[in-house]
DNA sequence: GAAATATCGTTGCTTGTGCAACCTTGCCGC
DNA sequence: GCGGCAAGGTTGCACAAGCAACGATATTTC
């Protein structure tokens, strides 16, 4: 019920709208909104944004890593894995070392505070996660696992040849 | 060039990563990186970033349109449409005027450059759409359809409810 | 082996965005 | 009609985030 109250007429049924057809827009509302929810809690609770959340995830199960290893696992960019990663030292959850085979490069990992953190804070992410998808039945579910699988392929295909093939392919 | 080298031993294979399993943030990514492909076209292009194509999509369709309308079409914050409606005006894409029936109100409308950026704009996005979404099956489609819809509601639910129904209803 | 080049990470800077405060206008009670 | 209260919209402020530039270390080439 987008349009409650018969009071004010505007505001339009949904469907006649071109954005409401619009899937890329769709996806975007939706991600943000169960993304928000979740990193709100964990903000709220834990003042862990999302960029440390990730960090802490991988670095759990993955340590030692360096920045570029951890930008590229978690979709970050380099300066936002730098600037978390670095808050996650002061809040002596991560610790970070010189690597030994690579003066360029740092060593990441977790303190003991930061892995009990992880242990702490992931079954909580999945009963959020869960909460969300209970709404999808099974096959809904499985489907979706498959389609976000196609869409990044096919958005790592874009960023290979760049340029966009469109107006080729468009309506062949 | 990622990881194919054996040279590098890091950044473990697919799957091993609690993160690659987690929906939200699956969604978040590919909603990304879509959303982001697109943009960058339009942005490139016509210099018309989201906000203000999407207020020019509603507003093509639905003028005249108050800000808080176009707030709740476009799913964005009011102080993004009022800043981004500004901009419409000041590339003659759009006009406002003070509402007649009410002081507090401004009524938006296109002008006739914004109604012809629009015709020409829509078609190139939707062939960007349908270029990423040929990768799904027709089931997948229609499936995803239906996933955004359960999806949204369900974050609205959460809305209306505020504080999480979690932590009962967690793995009754 | 020295010079050019590439990689890694951090920092400076700019920009967009949301929140809160604010101003204005309409609304309601009395 | 006046005083409080709500709603619409804009602006100030703080902050996150990406990009570009940089310093430092590795690697390659000749």
């Amino acid at each position: 019920m987008v349009n409650h109250s018969g009071s004010t007429k505007k505001i339009p049924a949904a469907g006649s709208n071109l954005l409401e057809t619009f899937i890329p827009y769709r996806l975007s509302v939706v991600a943000n909104r169960v993304s928000q929810s979740i990193a709100q809690i964990f903000d709220e609770k834990y003042r862990l944004p999302i960029p440390e959340w990730r960090i802490l995830v991988v670095l759990d199960s993955h340590a030692p890593l360096s920045v570029h290893e951890i930008a590229e696992l978690t979709s970050m960019d380099k300066t936002r894995v730098s600037r978390a990663h670095k808050r996650l030292v002061d809040l002596k959850l991560a610790q970070m070392e010189a690597d030994p085979e690579d003066g360029r490069k740092v060593s990441l990992t977790l303190t003991r505070a930061g892995h009990a953190m992880v242990r702490e804070i992931v079954p909580e992410a999945q009963a959020m996660e869960a909460w969300f998808l209970k709404v999808l039945t099974r096959a809904e579910r499985k489907t979706l696992d498959g389609i976000l699988d196609k869409l990044y392929e096919r958005s790592e295909e874009l960023h290979r040849t760049k340029p966009w093939p469109i107006r080729v392919e468009e309506e062949r």
